[in-house]
DNA sequence: CGTGTTGACTTAGATTTTCTAAGCCATGAA
DNA sequence: TTCATGGCTTAGAAAATCTAAGTCAACACG
């Protein structure tokens, strides 16, 4: 028993920008430069010898062949997407509890602001505090610093954190495993770094 | 919209290995070393927060969200699978049509000659050539030969022929796009260089 | 009409991920 | 005991992927 799987990544990137019908929008999604996106689809294509898009000067259509595709592969992420939530669950509709270190927390960066003002998702309980054995213990659920040591056993994340002068500080967002890449980290990370 | 995906890579290095019970036969599946199997599952269980299998001093047993978490993963896997094969489709059951190059059907190559007996899977049909526009024309499915040469718009996977001596000859398998990687291919590549 | 904006594309080079190779250790078979 | 097996780890090599920068065509607006 053995599947014929595409490239798993770029079929992922097919599925978002097939989902928005754009490579910049997907791009979004993803995390990632539309150049890359448009890439990995690229690469998808050749590797199933296939036209899965028509390129238009702006924007994109979808081959019949990418037609039928898109909605078996939308469910098949969705299952891999539930079966993940499953195993091992994240928040469960609860606030999302973000520790911020004073450094950052004293000063005002709009999106820190934005955040403390609420309204928008996720949801989020902000507490000052840099103390990573809140994060072990499970009393926290992020952490935000500017320190960039990524402790043994944690997942960090680098980012720039835009100050209102236009510049960024280099700060880092730090995880427990099991939270880390969730919908919910990933819109926080998006949050943060937008100016 | 969007999910909540772990690293694709390490699910499929993860469904091999519980589908085997094994790394190591999970590393022959998927054309890699045990090492990068069990780096894999390693980084996918991180990535969860969770711990899917318990490793034995000689093999893996599956934990319980490990069970859980397989059969939600195989169903996810062969619906990519079935819609892959279905948008682009492979051989269908007809032979694998499979050009030797002379330099390489004349010697007597112990993975070549077992071809020619033919028993294997999957079928083939060999035909002593080096013509490339045979593969372009849809003439011919793969074309084995010395030259390393990759023209462009083709696959090409470079291989080790074990020759009776022991030693290896280079060797290059060229390959039409939408035909890479598919599971003739695969078999075919792995027959091809075992000793 | 210019001019600006958008969103596709390409490419080189940097970065990150992933793989291999080699060695270690515990088990069980000969 | 000695060997084979099949886990594990690690450094470094190799490959995949991303970014950055620049191109081009379409469209909207003054």
């Amino acid at each position: 028993m053995s599947y014929r799987l595409p490239p798993l990544n770029s079929l992922r990137a097919f599925e978002a920008s097939a989902r928005h019908l754009s490579f910049k929008r997907a791009s979004d999604e993803l995390c990632v430069t539309p150049g890359a996106v448009s890439q990995q689809v690229k690469s998808l294509e050749a590797s199933l010898g296939v036209q899965l898009f028509r390129r238009l000067p702006r924007g994109l259509l979808l081959t019949a062949k990418g037609e039928s595709y898109l909605p078996l592969i939308s469910n098949a992420f969705r299952a891999i997407s539930d079966a993940t939530e499953h195993v091992a669950p994240t928040l469960k509709g609860r606030l999302l509890r973000v520790g911020i270190s004073r450094p950052l927390s004293g000063r005002r960066h709009p999106a820190i602001e934005r955040l403390r003002r609420g309204g928008d998702w996720p949801r989020t309980k902000l507490t000052t505090t840099d103390d990573l054995s809140k994060l072990i213990d499970g009393k926290l659920d992020v952490l935000l610093r500017t320190s960039p040591q990524s402790p043994p056993g944690l997942h960090a994340d680098r980012i720039a954190l835009p100050v209102p002068s236009g510049a960024a500080l280099p700060a880092t967002l730090v995880t427990l495993p099991g939270l880390a890449g969730c919908r919910e980290v990933r819109a926080l990370l998006r949050l943060l770094t937008r100016a």
